[in-house]
DNA sequence: TGGCAATACTG
DNA sequence: CAGTAT
DNA sequence: GCCA
């Protein structure tokens, strides 16, 4: 499973047989546009490298239930109800009865005659006041409003009834005020986000943010840009300075609850917490100069060390502009705007920073659970040792002295976080590549790959 | 959110 | 014919 | 893709 076996060429195909198709001679009394434009659909789907079985049995699924009808379908309604035909299947006939509806007319007022006699086809007619006709607008109308994302059925039925039926109608203050702030920001960018991110678009905001904010500041790419990936929806960026030493202790006491004891929740240090945010560099330094320099257009989320938003992409450094020009674009929502987060990180913890932000996701849960396996804990801020309680006469030399007061049962010391290479050795890992972080390395690194078949 | 079908090929 | 790959 |  998981498509590892995937041909990216069906030509390549050994025993391919010439495709067959369930439904080779098909025609339908009523429907046959609809049943071609289904049969594209799949066809589509079937010709994709990275095809999905049951999508393209869903669709001759819906193919058979519209053979069966004995009656023309005029609008969504009519189908909706039938097994094996969905919402998104139903907006696309929607979408194309809609299609045909407009081309008839127009047809019509070219000439009424000739089409009227010209036709071998059954004629759709559709008077604008008639019912079928304002499903069909409702039906395309929710269709609209759906792609807002953060708008789903539910909202889109509420905005419909309320009279809107267009994205612009939307941006009227009259239904953006029925949005949620998330719903109104995501409207705001429409079109951005959905937009893919290049490795040239990274780098040029790299190169912003260095020089916007000093050479001081050590600026990493992380993410999907440092694990190779050409096209990606969101920039990572991994921030450290001297002057940023904080490194937490890991919050969880024991790792391993051997005997599932009391669970100890320490809520100290609170006051510590919103102090750090007035002093964080992030805060004070980082956050405001990207904002005065015109690159940060959003926030989304702030937090102690990280921020996520939306930024306005600068293009290459030539294209920058004026610091004014750039303020103003923001302001009036022009140019390209994407995801973007920004990770703040004291330099001592820089190696489990690089690889925590750079992940993949499974490649990153592997490193805790090689972690878990040596006793040990393996966070963004360092590949922790755990030492228990010093009733014995064994204090070590770490760094007994900001053990806090997390347990009595021991505490956490720094082992390694300076750099990947050290901890992956003290994991008793070869360096991995970044661009070799992901599933397929994790899983093959478990077991040989080997195809699900055994005898029994 | 995750399970899902049909069939040609293999041995 | 059943298991498997697609 | 659809559906429970």
């Amino acid at each position: 499973m998981l498509g590892r076996y995937f041909q990216p060429n069906r030509c390549n195909a050994p025993r391919l047989r010439p495709v067959v198709r369930p439904y080779s001679t098909i025609t339908s009394k009523h429907n046959q546009k609809i049943v071609d434009l289904l049969l594209k659909y799949k066809a589509e789907e079937e010709q994709k490298p990275d095809a999905n079985s049951f999508k393209v049995y869903s669709f001759a699924r819906a193919i058979h239930a519209v053979m069966n009808l004995n009656h023309p379908i005029r609008s969504g309604t009519d189908v909706v109800a039938l097994p094996g035909i969905g919402l998104k299947i139903t907006n696309r006939i929607n979408e194309h009865l809609f299609d045909q509806y407009a081309q008839e007319t127009t047809s019509e007022a070219k000439g009424a005659a000739r089409s009227r006699f010209s036709g071998s086809k059954p004629v759709l007619i559709l008077a604008p006041d008639s019912k079928v006709y304002q499903e069909l607008l409702r039906n395309r109308a929710l269709v609209v409003l759906g792609s807002v994302p953060g708008i789903g059925p539910t909202t889109a039925k509420k905005l419909v009834d309320a009279g809107c039926h267009s994205i612009k109608d939307l941006k009227s203050p009259e239904f953006s005020s029925m949005l949620t702030s998330k719903q109104a920001m995501n409207l705001k960018y429409m079109g951005h986000f959905e937009q893919p991110i290049n490795r040239q678009d990274a780098e040029d905001v790299m190169a912003f943010c260095r020089a916007g904010l000093g050479p001081e500041f050590e600026i990493t790419l992380v993410g999907d840009y440092r694990r190779g990936i050409e096209m990606f929806q969101e920039i990572h960026v991994m921030v450290s300075h001297p002057d940023f030493v904080h490194v937490p202790l890991p919050s969880d006491p024991p790792h391993i609850p051997a005997k599932s004891k009391t669970i100890i929740k320490k809520k100290s240090g609170r006051r510590r917490k919103d102090e750090e945010v007035r002093t964080n560099l992030l805060h004070t330094d980082i956050l405001p100069l990207l904002q005065q320099r015109g690159l940060i257009s959003e926030t989304l989320s702030c937090g102690f060390t990280s921020w996520q938003g939306v930024i306005r992409l600068p293009g290459p450094e030539a294209g920058w502009g004026s610091r004014i020009h750039r303020i103003s674009a923001v302001e009036n929502n022009d140019g390209e705007y994407r995801k973007m987060s920004v990770h703040l990180v004291p330099q001592k913890s820089l190696g489990s920073a690089l690889l925590f932000l750079t992940g993949d996701n499974e490649f990153h849960k592997d490193l805790s659970t090689r972690a878990q396996k040596l006793g040990m804990l393996f966070n963004q801020h360092g590949l922790w040792s755990w030492n228990p309680s010093q009733t014995e006469s064994s204090p070590p030399n770490a760094e007994p002295r900001s053990s806090v007061e997390t347990t009595n049962d021991g505490y956490w010391s720094l082992a390694k976080s300076t750099s990947e290479e050290e901890i992956f050795q003290e994991l008793g890992m070869d360096f991995v590549d970044p661009t070799k972080r992901n599933f397929a390395f994790v899983s093959g690194k478990r077991r040989g790959k080997r195809t699900s078949s055994s005898y029994h």
